[in-house]
DNA sequence: GAGAGTGATATGCCT
DNA sequence: TATCACTCTC
């Protein structure tokens, strides 16, 4: 016990062993949090307060989870496999295995994942002659999902308007459409099991009595949902540990709610606040900006940092005139901090839209220097992997139409638009899936399509004895995946990662624990429950969910359940040395020696959609407050007079943060910047594009695009647009946190500013 | 059924 | 500007 406690500060001392009371844990940055949430766990357990399996540990992210466990097994000489560690939906999916009967679904349900869930509402939309222009799948999608994360089954949703009934109604036939095809996607995974602990008493008892501590990371990051979910799994005897920091909240546009945090502290009668304010990442000068910044939020619990590490360096700031030039000058920065010995990997480019990285990466790649892109294209999201898991969907749950529609004609078999459509005709009429609708079609596209059945049918017989990754390996070749990316020009790559799902496969087993050579499709294997058996409702003798997916769920459907659970690694090659860009959401949780926050821009940096209300605002303040915080000991901010967006340069004025940042923490390198409309010719040049004629109006009323201008009520502003000419000329001056403004040129009073 | 052509669309992205 | 999803054409 001493090894555990030891070199805790007094804070997170106190956070760790805290009574077996709900208590709400501010950590700040950079404060230990990952640190105090599983030495909370480790204390629990070593000083016998606690099983193991009294323990449930939530996390948003499979890494935090994974990290949690590593953490744990370090600390402590136990199995964290069998511990119920990990996502919301992981847990979800794990209950709803386990007790499928009583959740109505089919023991072999499966998940869909955004994609999926798109493609599904798409065909649903065109199977019911739905105009997709008026009603798109995209906005019903939306629509569904914020209903489940609000608890909401299509009849508890009020619609006021006639276009909501019809969501309404089109949801209601989405639902039945999964059910129909045992299918779930990620907000029913919460919603279902939600519902089935609440309508279950005994069931909801046993878990209440099982969990006496809940420890949630991130907890600023819950959503509606989530948080009814803690309250339904803590009954009134758990005591729930929350851990998260208002302060980065960055998630409210999908659905987070950081009042989940108030609401905690009121509804469980919450005692022991802690704040986690001492920082063991940043240098005193990027703590003093971050903590200055957020003091500008109106809405926090409140907290600030400190450091025992000295003042540091100061920030540097950098004006550039455009884009390139921002580009350019990230380049030479970093150089010499790799002459400094920085190492490449410990540097970071952050932005705030992905659209920024292009010019970033193209500098970086003309200057040789390897660099790594986060969040691209991820493992079980690409085309030919998806194919192949629609396969093995199929063999585990032939009523999955989406997987069916996915590859009854990849590789092609003559099955054509006609023949579907056929076949989903049949289908309809006798409610039946895809699959069993097959036999039912007259002609040659019945030939075709029961031959498709029975390869999935042969495969099934052939392949379920087969541990699993001998069944991927069949299910590729007798699929003709194989064959076909074989005859593509292009297909190597594919062909590898179709290998690759092998191995993935292979790896899965053993990191489950399932046994090497069990079975594929092998039904949960029969061992004894860890926990005590409860007899449901219906006086039926009910598992406890107990440990490893190998007690609820065969080989298979836990690697399908894996598959869209964790889509996989979403960041390019790993290995090299290389710098990492990244957009600040996705730097959250990251910390680098040296970090560029890039574009600083109003309209960029808060971003305009965003900047519209004040919510939105202090959400974008958040968002900076977690880029700065990722800095360990150099921080520097640029931002660019004009940048190219979407086809068009784009005039900005340098973001509202910068006032709101502490002078003294700050450094200004810009040299002398030439003026926005030389900028724009020298950007024109080196890109080799004819600038843009001067307009008539420009001419005319002495004033032009890219000018400053001053206005009495409005403040500091650019103009980004002129029309009309003469006495008439009117511009679009960009005023920054005023928004844009259409004045008229010989009325508006402004001044010139240079 | 592949490839060309069209048009909408462009904040953040975990599960 | 560039990408993507979707339709059209041969």
């Amino acid at each position: 016990m001493q090894n555990l406690l030891h070199n805790l500060n007094p804070e997170q001392l106190a956070a760790v062993t805290l009574p077996a009371q709900s208590a709400l844990i501010l950590a700040g940055a950079g404060s230990g949090k990952t640190r105090v949430l599983t030495t909370r766990i480790a204390w629990l357990i070593q000083t016998g307060q606690v099983s193991p399996a009294g323990i449930l540990a939530v996390t948003f992210t499979n890494k935090a989870a994974k990290e949690m466990m590593t953490r744990l097994s370090a600390m402590l000489p136990i199995n964290t496999r069998g511990m119920w560690i990990g996502t919301f939906h992981g847990l979800c999916n794990r209950l709803l295995r386990a007790h499928y009967r009583d959740a109505a679904l089919p023991q072999t349900f499966q998940i869909l994942d955004t994609q999926d869930q798109l493609s599904m509402i798409k065909r649903m939309l065109k199977a019911l002659n739905i105009d997709d222009e008026k009603y798109p799948a995209r906005s019903l999608m939306y629509f569904i999902n914020n209903a489940k994360e609000e608890g909401q089954r299509a009849n508890d949703v009020v619609a006021v308007d006639d276009y909501t009934r019809m969501f309404v109604q089109l949801y209601d036939f989405y639902d039945q459409q999964c059910q129909r095809e045992g299918v779930v996607d990620f907000a029913e995974l919460l919603l279902r099991t939600y519902e089935l602990l609440s309508r279950n008493q005994p069931l909801r008892e046993h878990y209440q009595a099982r969990f006496k501590h809940i420890l949630v990371d991130e907890f600023q990051d819950t959503n509606n949902l989530q948080y009814k979910w803690l309250k339904l799994m803590a009954g009134r005897g758990s005591a729930v540990f929350a851990v998260g920091d208002d302060d980065q909240s960055i998630y409210a546009f999908r659905g987070a709610n950081v009042g989940n945090m108030a609401a905690f502290e009121r509804e469980f009668q919450v005692e022991n606040l802690i704040k986690l304010e001492q920082n063991y990442r940043s240098h005193g000068y990027i703590l003093d900006a971050a903590n200055t910044l957020i003091a500008h939020n109106a809405k926090r619990l409140g907290k600030n940092l400190r450091t025992d590490a000295g003042h540091g360096e100061p920030i540097r700031i950098y004006e550039a005139s455009n884009d390139l030039q921002e580009a350019n000058w990230i380049i030479e920065e970093s150089k010499s901090l790799i002459a400094e010995g920085v190492s490449r990997s410990e540097i970071a480019v952050l932005y705030r839209s992905n659209a920024q990285s292009r010019v970033i990466e193209h500098a970086l790649f003309t200057a040789g220097i390897p660099y790594r892109v986060y969040g691209g294209q991820r493992f079980f999201e690409r085309a030919e992997i998806k194919h192949a898991i629609a396969y093995l969907q199929l063999i585990d749950n032939p009523h999955n139409d989406s997987a069916f529609l996915r590859v009854v004609n990849f590789p092609t078999r003559g099955i054509g638009a006609r023949s579907l459509e056929l076949l989903q005709d049949t289908a309809r009429q006798r409610g039946l899936s895809l699959h069993d609708a097959a036999a039912h079609v007259p002609g040659k596209a019945g030939t075709l399509l029961t031959g498709f059945v029975r390869m999935i049918e042969n495969t099934r017989n052939d392949a379920s004895l087969l541990p699993l990754p001998e069944m991927v390996q069949v299910v590729l070749d007798m699929s003709g995946l194989i064959t076909h990316y074989q005859n593509e020009r292009e297909g190597a790559d594919r062909i590898e990662n179709l290998e690759q799902l092998v191995n993935a496969a292979m790896l899965f087993i053993s990191e489950e624990g399932f046994g090497k050579s069990s079975p594929a499709l092998l039904g949960p294997q029969a061992q004894p429950m860890a926990g005590e058996a409860i007899v449901n409702q219906d006086g039926f003798e009910i598992m406890d969910a107990d440990a490893p997916l190998a007690t609820v769920m065969s080989p298979l459907s836990a690697f399908l359940s894996h598959a869209s659970l964790e889509a996989g690694d979403n960041q390019a090659e790993a290995g090299q040395d290389a710098m990492q860009l990244m957009t600040v959401h996705s730097a959250k949780g990251l910390e680098f020696d040296a970090v560029f926050i890039t574009g600083l821009e109003e309209g960029l940096f808060p971003h305009e959609n965003s900047a519209k209300d004040e919510a939105g605002v202090e959400e974008e303040r958040r968002l900076m407050y977690v880029a700065i915080t990722r800095a360990r000991r150099r921080l520097y901010i640029s931002f660019s007079q004009t940048r190219m967006l979407h086809g068009q340069t784009r005039f900005n004025m340098k973001s509202r943060f910068f006032n709101e940042l502490p002078e003294e923490a700050l450094k200004w390198l810009s040299p002398k910047v030439q003026h926005h409309w030389f900028a724009q010719q020298q950007k024109a040049a080196w890109m080799d594009t004819p600038s843009r004629p001067l307009s008539s109006a420009q001419k005319d009323s002495g004033w032009r695009i890219g000018q400053s201008v001053h206005h009495q009520k409005f403040g500091e502003g650019v103009i980004v647009n002129i029309e009309g000419g003469g006495g008439n000329a009117r511009a679009s001056i960009n005023f920054g946190p005023h928004g844009m403004k259409l004045l008229d040129l010989s009325i508006a009073k402004l001044e010139k500013v240079e």
